[in-house]
DNA sequence: GATGAATGAGAATTCATTCAT
DNA sequence: TATGAATGAATTCTCATTCAT
C-alpha cells in the first residue's frame, strides 16, 4: 500500500486546482489573454505558489496537454491493438476519440480556444498523431491496411477527428455514434457512391 | 493607364513592406513571441509607422490572414463551380488548396507557426470553410454529391487539408499531384480494399 | 483704409478655425486629454497646418487665454475709470465680468474645465488681476476705497467673480444682475446684519 | 496597543513614499509635466511597484487631494459648529482654512501648481464646498447668518480662501491672523466705508 | 511550502513635431 | 502655405518572476 504523507496530498491537490483552474481559464478568456494571475486568481493560491508548481503559463498548458494526451493514447492504441480489421482499426480509433473528446470538452476547448494557440503540434500530441503512424505502418505490414502514406493517413485522420470534434462540441451535442460513423465511413468508404450501385441507390432512396 | 500619386505609391508599399515583414517574422518566431518592434524592425520604417497601418499586432494577424483567404477561397470556389462529377469537385478543391499552400507557404507558416497561434477559426476562414459547406450542399441537392452532413464533411475536408499541407511543408514537398490524390481518394473512396478485391490484393504482394 | 490680401485673410480665418475648434475641444474633453490632432481633426485643415499657426497645444490655450484677457480687461478698467464711488467700482468690476463671463461661457469652460488645468494664473490673467491691483490702490490713494491691503482685494475679488461665474455656468443662470449684486454687496457691505442689530446681536452672546 | 505586522507596516510605509515623492514632484514641476517615473524615480521603489498602490498618476492626485481634504474638512466645520455668532462662523472658517493651508503649503502647491490642474471642481472638494453650503443653509435657518443664497456664499468664500492662501504662499507669508482678519471683514462687512464718512471722502475730490 | 508585495524588463501605444511633396 | 505620412522619443502599464517573511 502506497503511503502518502498530508504533505504529499496537499502538493498534488494543489497541483491539480491550477491546472482545474487554468483549463477554465484558457477555455474561456483564451491561452494568449490568460495570465498567471489570471489562473492563480481563478483559485484560493497566492501568486508565488504557482511557481512551486509550473515554472511558466506555457509550462500549465503543456501540462493539461499531456495530461489529456495520457488518456486519450492509451485508449486510441488499445482499441486498435485489438482491431480485426481496418473497420475495427478506424472506427475503433475514431470512437475512443470522439467519446474521450466530449467527455473532456472542456480541456479540448482550453487546448484549442478559439482565436489561439493549438498549432498542429498540439493536436498531434493530444491524439498521438506518432502513434498512429506507427501503428498504420504495422497494420499495412500485416495486410490490415491497404498500402497507403502511413504518415499523410494519419494526419488526416488527426485533421479530421479534430475539426468534427471542433463541430460537436460547437453543436452541444452529445451523440458519438454518428460523428464517430461519419468519420470511419469517410476514411474507409469516402464519400462517392460506387460507380454502379449509384442509380441504384439513389433509386433506393439515399 | 493607371495613375498613381508617389505617395499613394508609398502608402501601399508601406503597407506591403510591414505585411512581408509581419509575415516572415510570424514565421520565423512565432506570433506569440513576435513584437510590433520585431516587425518594424524587419522594415526600414519607424514604430510610429506600424500605427499608420495596422492597429495592434493582431491587427496584422488578420490582415495576413485575410489577404490569403482573398487568394485562396475564389480559386476554392471556381474549382468547384466548374465540377462536372464528385471527382471534380472534391479534386479540385484539394488541387487547388494544396497548390497554393505550396506556392504561400511562407503565409501559411506564419498563421500557424508550430506551438503557436492557427486556430481552427483560422483554417476555417483561410481555406473558405463556409463556402464549402455552401458548395457542398449545393452540390447533394444537384446530386453531384452523396447525401452527407455538410458541414461535417467540409470541417473534414478542412481538416485533412491543413494537416496534409502541414506535413508536405515538414517534407518540403512540393509536388502536389501525389498529396492531392491521397486526400481526393481518401475523401472520396476511403483507404478500404473493395470487400472482394483484399485477399487478391493482399496476395498481390501489397 | 486697410488693405488685406486675400492670403492674409484666409491665414486669420485659418487661425481662427484653430482657435475655435480648441476652445470647443478643450471645453469638451479638457484641456489634458486634448491633442493636437484632436483640435485639427475638428477642423478642415492638415495636422501640419497647425504649426504654421501656434508652436504648441499650450500655445494655442495660452492664445485663447489671451485672447479672452484682451476681450474682457479693457472692460472692466473702463468701467473703472469712469466710477464715481466705491459701490461704481466694485458693482462695474463684477457686473462687467460676469456678463462677459455669461457671453463667452463656452471660452470660460475650455480655460477651465472641470478637473483641468485653470490655474491661478489663468483667472489672474483672465480677469486682470494685476490691473484691478494697481486700480485698487490708486483709488485708495485717490479715497475712493478704504484703505486695504490692494494685492489682498484683488485676489478676493478674482476667486469670487470666478467661483461664482462657475456656479452660475452650473445653473445654466444668464441672469448677471442678481449674481452681480450678491458679490458687490459681499465685497463692499459684507453679510453681516446691520449696525444696530449688530450689537444687540452680539450683546445677546451670541 | 495595535499589532502591525511587518509586512503592513512596510505597506503602508510604501503608500506612503509614493504620496510624499508625488507631493514634491507635483509642486516642484506641476502635474501635467510630472510622470509616473519622476514620481517613482523619487523614491527607492521600482516603477512596477507604483501600480500596487495606484492605478495612475491621476489616481495619486487624487489620493493626495482627498487627503488634505480628509484633514481639512472636519477642522472647519469643528469651528462652524461651535460657532456663536457670524462672526465665529466666518472667521473660524478662514482662520482653520488658512492655518492648514500654511502647515500644508506644499500639499497645496502639489494640488494647484503654478500654470495647473486645479479646478474649481478640486478647491471644492479640498474646502469642503458642500459642508459650507449646508452649514451657512442651516446658520441661516438658525438665524445666525443673513439670508443670503447658500451656494454663492460658500463658492464666494473658497474662492476668496485659495485666492489669498495663495498670495500668501508667493508672499511666503506665514502669519495667519492678519490674512484671516482680512478675509472675514471683507465677508462679514465688506470694505465699504461707512455711509456718513462715505460723502465726505467723495466730496473731496475723488 | 505558502504567501503576496516588489521587482524591472519590456511591450504597446501615443503624439508632438518634422518635412518631402 | 497646405498637406498628411513618417518619425521616434517618451510614457504608460503589464506581467512573469523573485524573494523575504
Amino acid at each position: 500500500m502506497e503511503f502518502r504523507s498530508k504533505r504529499t496530498q496537499t502538493k498534488e491537490h494543489n497541483r491539480r486546482l491550477i491546472l482545474d483552474a487554468a483549463r477554465g481559464v484558457f477555455g474561456r478568456q483564451g491561452y494568449r489573454t490568460a495570465t498567471v494571475r489570471d489562473i492563480i486568481g481563478a483559485t484560493s493560491l497566492a501568486t508565488g505558489t504557482f511557481y512551486n508548481y509550473f515554472r511558466s503559463k506555457e509550462d500549465v498548458y503543456t501540462a493539461l496537454r499531456d495530461e489529456l494526451a495520457v488518456e486519450i493514447r492509451p485508449l486510441l492504441r488499445a482499441e486498435r491493438k485489438r482491431a480485426q480489421s481496418a473497420d475495427d482499426f478506424i472506427a475503433g480509433t475514431f470512437r475512443a476519440f470522439l467519446t474521450h473528446a466530449v467527455q473532456r470538452s472542456a480541456s479540448l476547448a482550453a487546448l484549442g480556444a478559439p482565436e489561439e494557440h493549438t498549432s498542429s503540434g498540439t493536436r498531434m500530441i493530444v491524439m498521438g498523431g506518432d502513434d498512429l503512424r506507427r501503428d498504420i505502418q504495422a497494420a499495412i505490414e500485416n495486410g490490415l491496411l491497404a498500402d497507403v502514406d502511413a504518415e499523410l493517413l494519419a494526419a488526416a485522420m488527426v485533421g479530421v477527428a479534430f475539426e468534427v470534434a471542433e463541430i460537436m462540441r460547437r453543436r452541444h451535442q452529445a451523440d458519438v455514434n454518428s460523428a464517430e460513423r461519419f468519420c470511419s465511413e469517410l476514411v474507409l468508404r469516402g464519400i462517392a457512391l460506387p460507380a454502379m450501385t449509384r442509380q441504384a441507390t439513389a433509386s433506393a432512396g439515399l
